[in-house]
DNA sequence: GTCGAAACGAGAGCACTGCTCACGTTTCAT
DNA sequence: ATGAAACGTGAGCAGTGCTCTCGTTTCGAC
């Protein structure tokens, strides 16, 4: 490995310097987050061109010059390389949605729906299987392990705090549609994930709204708005500014 | 084959006693066309539990005891073979959405639209795989053919003609809500598909309707719910309850 | 510095996949 | 009856994910 050799010719470089010990960590680990990341570059931008049904550990491990069977010392199945691809998707988006919500003013917050709204369409639409890989079809024999909960949830965070944000500056609203139990209390419960109050009936409101947004997305990612609209980012921009009026009056 | 030794028994049969034709179509063409059911049914149940990326035409093949080139005589390829499970979803889960609404009185508007959104989710959940291959990721290289035009507006059709029939009992709602172009002349031209009329404003709310509709039951089906709502009918419920009574107003 | 264990890279190999091709058989239209 | 098209099969190809073995390198304990 070229890029390994030249780590290998580091670590002698400084090893005839005198230096006992190469710094913490050690090369070796140097080089396993190395490669690592450079694993999961090179699958993602296969993913980005093939898809994720298509993507091949041979063709990743060819393009790195490794032997195939080496990917196997850094991820122990293909599925664990997807795994790993949806959590940095995960964090890729909620990152882009918590910087579009933190750039708008804590009470202005139409503008934050909508800032939340766009970041998350905009990512998905220059990363289209990287969206369909976490809000798509489920790769078969996926189960969600327990490490790729906390990225899943970090998008839908910032809208649950924009709700609470809602209520704390226009007060509770007059909502008096009764949800039964125990869907009530599972929604009760959900406020417990933002900083301040979110009722049940605005929980609701708010993941039907999520569901929305992603609704719209994959309708227009995944083919289903062909010869009906034309003009996306329109049509998007409308429902967002509609909904938002519902879900922050 | 078995099956196909059977036929070619009846044939003979049929050709000893005097009968100096087979009875058209020949038999040819029935048993491709029931082979090619045989085929599409064997690759459902497989996709039901393997997921479509699992999809195999050996495994096919092999169930139905052929060998794994003839499949080929029937489907061009592995695309294809999907290409017309896709189409044979679009048209299942339209047929159930049509007989839903048929099910109701013209003028039982909210009736309806509970029926429709019920019926769609009850085969969505009866037919996860199915769901995924029409609503979730598209199948790589896949490029909705011609063919799947009609059977992928079945569905949505029933819901524009319910839009229509709201607006003919109820007339057009006070929405003043602008609609920039070029987006209100291709929402404008909706209604083209409904037997009535379908302002603008309407087609819009009931895009995102069906939008938010497709977000609730994709949620669910993928996996986002999980540990967040447990009572998925009580929130699919009321959720769409809530939807109807303002698309519906 | 030495030593043994763990990590690593490579290559061979296995079972499986989608698909092509050639050949013999069957059906069909003339 | 005849020739063409359709059909079923088996062999084969190139590709896949993955396992295993072996030699090499790094690392931590002594």
């Amino acid at each position: 490995m070229f890029r390994f050799t030249a780590l290998a010719f580091e670590y002698w470089t400084r090893h005839a310097e005198g230096v006992s010990k190469p710094a913490a960590p050690g090369i070796r680990a140097r080089v396993r987050a190395e490669l690592t990341e450079a694993i999961k570059t090179t699958a993602r931008t296969h993913l980005a061109s093939e898809g994720a049904p298509s993507l091949s550990l041979r063709a990743v491990a060819r393009e790195l010059e490794m032997a195939s069977s080496a990917i196997y010392r850094y991820f122990p199945s293909r599925e664990a390389l997807l795994t790993a691809l949806i959590i940095d998707a995960y964090n890729t988006v909620g990152a882009c949605v918590e910087e579009a919500d933190a750039g708008r003013e804590r009470d202005d917050l139409e503008g934050r729906w909508i800032a939340i709204g766009s970041a998350v369409r905009e990512w998905a639409r220059a990363n289209p299987h990287e969206y369909a890989l976490i809000y798509g079809s489920p790769v078969p024999g996926y189960a969600a392990p327990d490490d790729t909960i906390v990225p899943a949830t970090r998008a839908t965070l910032v809208m649950l705090q924009l709700l609470a944000d809602a209520i704390a500056i226009n007060g509770a609203p007059d909502d008096t549609t009764e949800i039964p139990e125990p869907l009530r209390s599972e929604l009760a419960a959900v406020e417990s994930f933002a900083d301040g109050s979110v009722p049940p009936a605005v929980a609701a409101i708010g993941l039907a709204a999520w569901a929305e947004m992603l609704g719209m997305i994959s309708l227009e990612l995944f083919g289903h708005l062909e010869n009906v609209v034309y003009d996306r980012d329109a049509f998007y921009n409308h429902t967002m500014r509609a909904t938002g009026a519902r879900l922050l009056r």
